[in-house]
RNA sequence: GGCCCCGUAGCUUAGUUGAAUAGAGUGUCAGAUUCCGGUUCUGAAGGUCCUGGGUUUGAGUCCCAGCGGGGUCACCA
């Protein structure tokens, strides 16, 4: 019997032509021989068919009614009946109204099994030759990361993974803005008022301890600003000219001319910032392949605005400033080096991309940055295209709508913000409590092992909670409402997987590959179904940029498969062939849901 | 004000290229479980898909206008 699932061995690596594929061929063969017309694939709008009616897959014929020349009904079940004679994969149809509901043999979806069983790396598509680099995380180095950050740091490495999984070899990049006026607020606080102390001497995080020295920075130059207003200064004068900024500036001026002792400041308290980055990174369970730093960036950024305003790209203002003029691109003047010469943010991004563009050959860059952003990225784009990267033009801003608390916005300086570490600690210390005594019945584990299944599935509540949603909404976070545990969760799948795991080492014996002498219930067809459509849930996921599009996906498997176990016995499943079929398709599930939720950066513990 | 994004049950939300009676979760109420592991399953209740036009055999989805929310338009990053 021919394989339903066409398999072409290239590299090593599996094509696949799945059931919607092979039915767009019999239903155009269809069309071509009943009413002599040559159809466009387009034309075939296949569906899963809705519960309500008898079927596995719809054939919606309307867009041949015209051609044929008949009521939708008619036509639905003259290709109905061709279908039925001329091809082996379509047992039986029923027609209703423009809906030609198409139910497949029994083999169809046993050979589906099988081959889905035997094939390595099922759903991921083969290398594509090019490479993406995927800008994520980007963090200041003058406060710890927080929850914002956790979004962008889940959507980063979870797109990274999404587009590796559809044949891109992904280099994963951060660029951390280690320079500026805001670092050096954190450095002055820390001289002024730190009186030496360390991460080892506090035993705080050291980013933590930094981001303490710049909330405290904020908070004395608001009252020097305050209090002179109070002499009768004017507001914006005095947050000017406040003692504090002057000096915040004068230190960035030391820096940028490279002053020993500065610069010896700024790179200590760097390193205590990156150890605690290094440590909120692993537990969140995020990597990077290349560290960019704007230190080192910034002034091949002023370059390369040289060098455009040299070849007539830029022009320069009286005053010594440097502009892009992209009005004949529908946007404005954009600054691009400062009067007194120093560059801004913009510089810094264009000095990043040469760089990097001189580091890899980039087909594709995304930017993972948050939807306030936008403005800066479509500038960003005109700009490296207008300086001749090739990659300018089509750069992905991969842009994600805000985390916001019920009294609004997360501030730093403020001190109104949901802490990455803090975060995670209670996600697992809540975990750990919630399992309790179910992970007391498993009498043979270990308190160690205990610890990681809450990790595992706190993390998973976390992540999951937030890649679910669709990253452009801006989404809340209620920080007095702890994130659940049931329903439409992380956990719910991780239990489910754990589930099937529980089962399966019942009967490892028995798993292989099935004959074709099983009849599946409704429900076991419509899980093999769901696992035929992980391929396009991956391809979907990476056109879109979109890892709520898997964290759907498996939700539905998993709810489907719940349901499944509820209504039938696996193990307790006298008919041999029938218990190897529940187990080799059990198998199949968790093995994709396993891949699927990897993809989200989620680990699944295989007891919980 | 210009431009961009969002608006679906009380709350959180799914709904790719238009397609059948708009799906879930949560919360509320009512049930199930001799267990292969109840973080499960079944059911009830809950909807002017922001509003009004338009295109279409067919609109939550596309177009136009408006309303509401957010963002952005810095010699900040």
């Amino acid at each position: 019997m021919c394989s339903l699932i066409i398999k072409l061995n290239v590299h090593g690596t599996y094509l696949y032509i799945m059931l919607e594929q092979i039915l767009t061929r019999h239903i155009l063969k269809a069309v071509e021989k009943l009413y002599s017309f040559t159809a466009e694939p387009k034309m075939i709008q296949l569906q899963k068919t809705k519960k309500e009616f008898e079927g596995n897959l719809t054939l919606v014929v309307f867009p041949f009614v015209k051609i044929a020349r008949k009521a939708p009904v008619q036509v639905a079940q003259e290709i109905g009946d061709w279908l039925v004679s001329n091809t082996k994969e379509i047992e039986s149809y029923n027609a209703i109204q423009g809906f030609l509901n198409l139910s497949l043999s029994n083999s169809v979806w046993i050979d589906t099994l099988n081959t889905i069983h035997l094939t390595p790396d099922y759903g991921f598509k083969p290398d594509n030759g090019q490479l993406m680099m995927v800008e994520y995380s980007s963090p200041n180095t003058n406060k710890p990361l927080h929850l914002g950050h956790v979004r962008n740091n889940l959507l980063g490495y979870s797109i990274a993974k999404i587009q590796e999984a559809n044949g891109w070899t992904v280099v994963k990049t951060n660029i951390v803005n280690d320079r500026g006026i805001h670092i050096c607020k954190s450095m002055l606080a820390w001289l002024k008022w730190g009186e030496g102390a360390t991460p080892e001497s506090t035993g705080m995080k050291g980013d933590h301890l930094i981001g303490d020295y710049y909330v405290r920075f904020d908070k004395e130059y608001r009252a020097q600003v305050r209090q002179m207003c109070e002499q009768g200064m004017d507001e914006e004068q005095a947050k000017k000219e406040a003692p504090l900024m002057l000096e915040a500036q004068d230190m960035l001026r030391r820096w940028e001319q490279g002053d020993k002792q500065v610069r010896e400041l700024w790179e200590m308290m760097n390193a205590w910032v990156y150890k605690g980055f290094d440590e909120t990174y692993s537990r969140l369970g995020v990597s990077f392949d290349k560290i960019y730093y704007e230190s080192n960036t910034y002034l091949i950024g002023k370059a390369e605005v040289e060098r455009g305003l040299r070849e007539g790209l830029f022009y320069r203002k009286d005053d010594g400033s440097v502009w892009a003029d992209l009005r004949s691109d529908g946007l404005d003047e954009k600054l691009l080096l400062r009067s007194d010469g120093t560059s801004v943010y913009m510089t810094q991004d264009i000095g990043t991309a040469k760089l990097r563009y001189q580091d890899y050959k980039i087909d594709k860059m995304v930017y993972v940055v948050g939807n306030e952003q936008e403005y800066h990225f479509k500038v960003l784009s005109l700009l490296l295209d207008r300086l001749g990267f090739s990659f300018g033009k089509d750069l992905v801003h991969f842009s994600y709508g805000m985390v916001e608390l019920p009294n609004g916005k997360m501030k730093s300086r403020e001190g109104t913000v949901v802490d990455a570490d803090e975060l995670m600690d209670r996600m697992i210390a809540d975990a750990k409590e919630v399992s309790a005594d179910k992970v007391l019945k498993l009498t043979d584990i270990t308190s160690q092992e205990a610890d990681e299944i809450a990790r595992k599935v706190g993390l998973g509540a976390l992540k999951y909670f937030i890649l679910k949603v669709d990253p452009r909404k801006n989404m809340l976070f209620n920080p007095e409402e702890s994130i659940d545990f049931n329903g439409n969760t992380g956990p719910f799948i991780q239990y489910t997987f754990a589930r099937i795991n529980s089962v399966l080492r019942k009967a490892e014996d028995e798993i292989g590959e099935i004959k074709d002498d099983v009849v599946l219930n409704d429900k076991e067809i419509s899980l093999v179904q769901r696992l035929t459509e992980f391929p396009q849930a991956i391809e979907q996921a990476g056109a879109a940029f979109s890892p709520a599009e898997i964290a759907n996906y498996c939700y539905n498997l998993a709810a489907e498969f719940n349901s499944f176990y509820h209504d039938y016995s696996i193990l307790g499943e006298e008919n041999g062939a029938v218990r190897r079929f529940r187990l080799l398709l059990s198998k199949s599930i968790a093995e994709v849901l396993n891949r699927a939720m990897g993809l989200l950066g989620i680990e699944m513990p295989e007891r919980m």
